[in-house]
DNA sequence: CTGCTCTGC
DNA sequence: GGTAGCAGAGCAG
C-alpha cells in the first residue's frame, strides 16, 4: 500500500512475499519469486502468512521504538553489560575441539537416485503434490526446494519427477553414513538423518593428521559405503562447522583453523543468516530494529542487544558474534516430547473431527509404546481452516500412553474448542517418566546404564528401524556390531542432537502484548461464546462411537468455509439458553454436590451435560450415564483436572472426560442405532437445528 | 511449575 | 485445488 514513490515503474507485488523456500538460487530468482506470490495469493495460507508478517513488522515497530527511547544513560548502561557479557563469553573460547559438521547432499533425493538410476540427471523431488522434503540439483536449478509445495514446484518446474518419500530407506542409508561417523567419534552426535557432527579431534591428534584430511576421508568412506555424497565443515566448534559445511556444497568441504582470528575474520562478514538458530523471523528483527546483518555487527550492537533482550538471546546473539559454539559433547539427553500430527481438509464435523483425533492418539501411543514412554503432559495442537495455530495442554497426575488414555483427555481439550473448522490436530505427550531431570552433571557412565535400565528394553533393536521423522527415535543408535552392554567407556552413546548451540532466543520481544494479542483475546471470548452448545454435546457421546462412522453430507460443504462466520451466530444463539431450561440447576448442583444425578431433561437431554438422547436409545443412554460415572471417578484421580481450559461451559463439570475406557466393550451393540444419534447429537448440522 | 508460543529444519 | 511433521526452548502468569 504505503511505499512506492519513485520506484521505476509498476509495483511488484511478489518481491515483498518471502517464504522460507523463495530465496534460493535459481537461474531466475526473479521468475521464482514470482510464481511462488502467484500461486499463492488468495490463498487462506497466504493470508495466514500477511498477518504473520504483519505482526512481524508490528513487533520490529515496536522494538525500534523501545530502542529509539533509550536515553544516553541507558545505552551507556546497557554497553557496559554488553563489554562485560562479551569478556564473560569470550573467556569461555575453546579452541581445542575439532569438529566436523556433515551433510549429506540432497539426500531424500540421491538416495531415491540411487535405487532408481533413471531418476540421474533429471530435475525430481521427493514429496507430494501438497509438499516436498527435498529436491535434487537439477531441479534446484528451477527454484524447486525442500518445504516447497509441490504445485508450486510443479509449475516452476512442469517436468519435475515427483516421488514419494520412503523413510526406511532414507534410514537406511543413514544407518550406513553413521556406521562410518562412529569410526571417528563414537560419540558423535546425528542431527537427523543426513547430518551429523563429529569430534574428530582425538583421530586428528591419534593420526597426526589435519582436519581437512579426515574430511576427505570421511567422505569419501561414506561415498564408498553408500554411492551418496556429502559435504563436510570442519572448525573448532559446531556452530561454525556447521556454517563451514554448506560452504562448498555439494561434494565439498571448508575448514576453519583453530585459531581465533581465522574465527573472527570468518564470522565477521557472514550473514546472520547462515547461523544455526538465525531463522527467517530472527533476521528480520535483528535487521529490521537494529540494522544487523552480519555478526560482526551483533557485537557493535551489543548494548542494544543486551537492552532489548533477554539475557539468554542477548548471550547467544553476542556469542554468534564472537564466533563461538558449542564444543563438548554433551551428555545423553533423552528425547522430552513426542508428538504426532496430521493434515487433512478442513472439516467442522464434529465427527469427523474426533475420527482424527482418535487417529492421532494411536498412532502417538503407538509410538510411545515402541519407545516405552509414557508422560503426564498432553498438548493438543490444532491448525484452523485459516491457518491459526493453537494449542491447548493439560497435565495430569498420571503418566499416561495408552491410546484410550490420551484419547480421552485430548477429546477434552477438543470439545473446548468446538465449533471449529479445522485443517490440522496433533498431539504431543511431554513430561516423560523417566525424565528424571536432565541428569545433572553425572558421569555418562551413570547416564548410559540408567538408559539401559530403563525403557530402553523395548527400544529398537539393532537394525528395525524406520521411523518416519523423528530422528530422536534414533536417539541411543548402537551399532549393530556393539553390544549395548560394552559401553563402559561410554561408547556407543550416539545421540541425536538438533541444536549445535542452543537457539531460540527471541520468543520475548514483545512485551506486553502488542495489539493482536488482544485480538486473540477477543477471538477467544467468540469461541468460548459458541462452544457451548457443540462441546456439551461432545461431551456426551464416546468419541470411538462417534467416529465410526459419521453420516455426514455435503452440509459441511456449505458451511465448510468461515467457520468464525457461522460460528458466532450461533454462540450468541439467545435460543441456547431457552433449549437448557436446567443449565444453572445443573450448576449449582455441580458446585454444590459431586454426586450428580443423571437424569433426562424432557425426556432426551442429559441433565449433566446437554447431550442429546432419545429415549429410544437405551444402551446409549446407559452408555451415557456409566460415562459420567467413569468421569467422576477419574476426576478424583486425576485430582488436578483443571484443563487449563476456560471455565466456559458451566454446564459441564470443569473436568469433565469422554472416557472410553470400557467403550469396547459393549461395541457389540448395534451400529444400526449409532449412526443417527450421533448426527442428531450435533444440532449444528442435525435437522432438529432450531 | 505449567501452558503456550515461537522458531527452525 | 492445493502449503508437512516434528521437536526444543523461552517466557508469562
Amino acid at each position: 500500500m504505503e511505499e512506492s514513490e519513485s520506484a521505476s515503474d509498476k509495483p511488484r507485488p511478489w518481491q515483498s512475499y518471502h517464504t522460507v523456500y523463495t530465496n534460493a538460487k535459481a537461474v531466475d530468482q526473479e521468475k521464482v519469486q514470482k510464481v511462488v506470490y502467484e500461486m499463492s495469493k488468495g490463498s487462506k495460507y497466504f493470508e495466514n502468512e500477511e498477518r504473520k508478517e504483519a505482526f512481524i513488522r508490528q513487533k520490529i515497530e515496536h522494538m525500534r521504538a523501545r530502542a529509539d527511547k533509550l536515553s544516553a544513560a541507558d545505552l551507556s548502561h546497557y554497553q557496559k553489560d554488553a563489554d562485560k557479557r562479551i569478556l564473560e563469553l569470550e573467556s569461555t573460547r575453546d579452541l581445542s575441539r575439532i569438529w566436523l559438521h556433515v551433510d549429506m547432499d540432497a539426500f531424500y533425493a540421491a538416495v531415491e537416485t540411487l535405487s532408481n538410476p533413471s531418476l540421474k540427471g533429471k530435475p525430481m523431488a521427493v514429496g507430494s503434490m501438497s509438499m516436498i522434503s527435498t529436491a535434487n540439483y537439477e531441479a534446484r536449478k528451477f527454484g524447486v526446494r525442500a518445504a516447497m509445495p509441490g504445485f508450486i514446484a510443479r509449475k516452476l518446474c512442469p517436468d519435475l519427477i515427483f516421488v514419494p518419500t520412503d523413510f526406511k530407506k532414507y534410514t537406511y542409508y543413514s544407518d550406513l553414513t553413521r556406521k562410518v561417523f562412529w569410526d571417528y567419534d563414537p560419540n558423535f552426535m546425528a542431527a537427523s538423518l543426513d547430518e551429523a557432527y563429529v569430534d574428530i579431534t582425538k583421530v586428528c591428534e591419534e593420526r597426526s593428521i589435519t582436519g581437512a584430511e579426515i574430511a576427505e576421508e570421511l567422505r569419501s568412506r561414506v561415498y564408498e559405503e553408500t554411492g551418496l555424497t556429502c559435504s563436510a565443515g570442519v572448525a573448532p566448534n559446531r556452530l561454525l562447522a556447521k556454517v563451514c559445511s554448506d560452504i562448498n556444497k555439494p561434494n565439498g568441504q571448508f575448514v576453519l583453523p583453530n585459531d581465533r582470528m581465522a574465527v573472527m575474520t570468518f564470522i565477521s562478514s557472514l550473514p546472520i543468516r547462515k547461523i544455526g538458530g538465525i531463522g527467517k523471523v530472527t533476521e528480520n528483527i535483528l535487521k529490521g530494529v537494529f540494522g544487523v546483518s552480519t555478526c560482526e555487527e551483533m557485537l557493535q550492537k551489543g548494548s542494544f542487544l543486551c537492552a532489548l533482550f533477554s539475557h539468554s538471546s542477548a548471550d547467544f546473539f553476542l556469542s554468534v558474534g564472537l564466533g563461538l559454539g558449542g564444543t563438548d559433547t554433551p551428555e545423553v539427553r533423552f528425547r522430552k516430547s513426542i508428538s504426532s500430527e496430521r493434515t487433512f481438509s478442513a472439516t467442522e464435523d464434529a465427527a469427523l473431527l474426533y475420527q482424527k483425533l482418535a487417529n492421532i492418539a494411536e498412532m502417538l501411543s503407538a509410538d510411545m509404546q515402541k519407545e516405552g514412554l509414557s508422560g503426564r503432559t498432553l498438548t493438543l495442537k490444532l491448525k484452523t481452516a485459516s491457518f491459526e495455530v493453537r494449542t491447548r495442554a493439560v497435565t495430569l497426575q498420571k503418566y499416561i500412553s495408552l491410546s484410550d488414555d490420551i484419547l480421552k483427555h485430548a477429546s477434552n481439550l477438543l470439545k473446548a474448542e468446538l465449533p471449529i473448522s479445522l485443517r490440522l490436530i496433533g498431539l504431543r505427550v511431554s513430561h516423560f517418566n523417566e525424565d528424571k531431570g536432565g541428569v545433572p552433571g553425572d558421569p555418562k557412565q551413570k547416564t548410559l546404564t540408567t538408559f539401559l535400565i530403563s525403557g530402553d528394553a523395548s527400544r529398537r533393536t539393532g537394525d528395525d528401524q524406520r521411523f518416519l521423522g523423528s530422528d530422536l527415535s534414533d536417539l541411543h543408535f548402537i551399532s549393530e556390531k556393539e553390544t549395548a552392554i560394552s559401553l563402559d567407556d561410554n561408547e556407543t552413546c550416539h545421540h541425536e542432537f538438533g541444536d549445535p548451540f542452543e537457539r531460540k532466543h527471541l520468543s520475548d520481544i514483545d512485551d506486553k502484548n502488542c495489539i493482536s494479542s488482544i485480538n486473540a483475546c477477543e477471538m477467544e471470548k467468540i469461541d468460548e461464546l459458541s462452544s457451548n452448545k457443540t462441546a456439551a454435546m461432545v461431551n456426551t457421546a464416546d468419541v470411538k462411537e462417534w467416529t465410526t462412522k459419521s453420516p455426514k453430507r455435503d452440509l459441511s460443504r456449505v458451511s465448510e468455509d468461515d467457520s468464525s462466520v457461522q460460528r458466532e451466530p450461533e454462540g450468541s444463539n439467545p435460543d441456547r439458553l431457552n433449549k437448557e431450561p436446567s443449565t444453572s440447576g445443573n450448576e449449582e448442583f455441580f458446585s454444590s454436590n459431586q454426586m450428580e444425578m443423571l437424569f433426562w431433561v424432557d425426556d432426551y437431554k442429559c441433565s449433566l451435560c446437554g447431550a442429546e438422547l432419545p429415549s429410544s436409545f437405551v444402551e446409549e443412554r446407559q452408555e451415557h450415564s456409566d460415562f459420567h460415572l467413569a468421569e467422576r471417578i477419574q476426576k478424583e484421580e486425576s485430582g488436578t483436572g483443571s484443563s487449563s481450559l476456560i471455565p466456559r461451559l458451566r454446564i459441564v463439570p470443569k473436568d469433565y472426560s469422554g472416557s472410553q475406557n470400557r467403550r469396547k466393550k459393549h461395541k457389540s451393540s448395534p451400529k444400526q442405532g449409532m449412526h443417527l444419534p450421533i448426527d442428531s447429537f450435533f444440532t449444528k448440522k442435525g435437522s432438529r437445528q432450531l
